[in-house]
DNA sequence: AATTGTTATATGTCGTACATATAACAATAT
DNA sequence: ATATTGTTATATGTACGACATATAACAATT
């Protein structure tokens, strides 16, 4: 845990509290999905406050999708999307440079990572779908429609992952990615390089080669990227 | 946005919508950290409702970090830590299998795409530390150090990426990696298999090899994971 | 037996009252 | 005149009571 989370006790308030004295009980009771929770005017009662703040507590549990209620049928546990909130936080305005900068590294690493993935559940259909892409992107000249195109590209990668979870996160991450993206604009981004990868060469790669040439392309084809960290 | 948050729009509460409206709201203005934002009752008042409902959306703001409140200061804007609420929903009790699988696949993918920021930055005495991490596997026979080691080694590397943001969300997703590595532990684990890679052979190649041949080498080190997903 | 009321219950929403911390200002003393 | 201390106004923090609403369980009617 990050150490601006570690509040003085004193500067908790008593709903902070309560959310934290919730939580551990639910932990230690070994709740599950599904299990009902007190009602709130026990909870209110044991714990000695009112049931605003109780009601203030659970609200945010529910907002984290781990508590659900319903009219009379009282409280239950659920389960949480563990992305689910993040796009509430995930906001270039809100978000200091070196955090944005450590997500856009992250990307990376996913990016090159990911090779084995790949090729573990390419299939004939997805490889077409990618060359669809690159033809797309081959016959245009349109600056806009280029970067376009280069999104779609690794969306399409992510897809191919077959991995919900971080196809999910690179998109969560997508208005961080744009930011830093836009902070090297003027640059040149897709520069056709002697030695450069283009997506033609991914796909080729992803086509015919192997995870181990899949993955030094696509450091090679960040490389840009990379050296700008 | 998963489809599971988007609820029928009469099943949202009045809370849930206020929450959507506030957020939108902050957005649009262009509010930005340290920016004062009305007081309750003003908001209250703005969107009719009382001021309980308020309260208990800024309460769910207040828990992400987006907002921060002083008594007769009024509210502000503040940076939230984009990672610092996962914690709360990362929970195996909680959590579906499918979801845990995937996010061990992406501890895989991130642990083979991290070579290059570990050549970016590694140095003598973080490479001290891992091989006095190896050292101390290499000389224990027990089952238990062992496991305590290579996840020491596994985090080092981590630290040695420079990346806060990567280190932080690998220690939040640990207790998954313990969960799903629990979940294979009759089988051989740490075996040593002839082609086998070891810690030892990643930090040898760490020393004095390239990036490309890290990827592969903790490829091979990871090989046994990957088969079984 | 099936349908239709009725009731009890737990959550949802609201208004009010008071507590508390603090910024701004006023009063006092040196 | 400056520094200290006290006062007040204000916005958030907490609590309580009231009513609305949905629903499960039961009762009443046909």
């Amino acid at each position: 845990m990050s150490i601006s989370r570690l509040n003085p006790a004193s500067a908790l308030s008593q709903v902070d509290k309560i959310e934290r004295q919730l939580q551990e009980f639910f932990r230690n009771e070994n709740f599950e999905p599904g299990d009902a929770i007190p009602k709130e005017m026990d909870l209110a009662e044991a714990m000695g406050v009112s049931r605003t703040a109780i009601r203030e507590a659970i609200s945010r549990f529910r907002m984290l999708g781990i508590i659900e209620s319903r009219k009379n049928r009282g409280m239950i546990i659920t389960r949480p999307d563990f992305l689910g909130n993040m796009h509430r936080v995930m906001d270039p305005k809100l978000l200091d440079g070196e955090t944005m900068k450590e997500i856009f590294e992250m990307r990376l690493v996913i990016e090159i990572g990911i090779g084995d993935l790949l090729f573990l559940r390419k299939t004939a259909e997805s490889l077409l779908k990618l060359e669809e892409i690159v033809l797309n992107e081959e016959k245009t000249n349109n600056r806009i429609d280029m970067l376009k195109y280069d999104v779609e590209f690794h969306s399409m990668l992510y897809k191919i992952s077959g991995n919900k979870t971080i196809l999910r996160f690179q998109k969560l991450l997508l208005p961080i990615f744009d930011y830093v993206d836009s902070g090297l604009s003027s640059r040149q981004r897709n520069t056709k390089k002697a030695g450069s990868i283009s997506h033609r060469d991914l796909l080729d790669e992803l086509r015919t080669g192997t995870p181990e040439g899949f993955r030094t392309k696509m450091h090679t084809h960040l490389l840009c990227y990379l050296q700008k960290i």
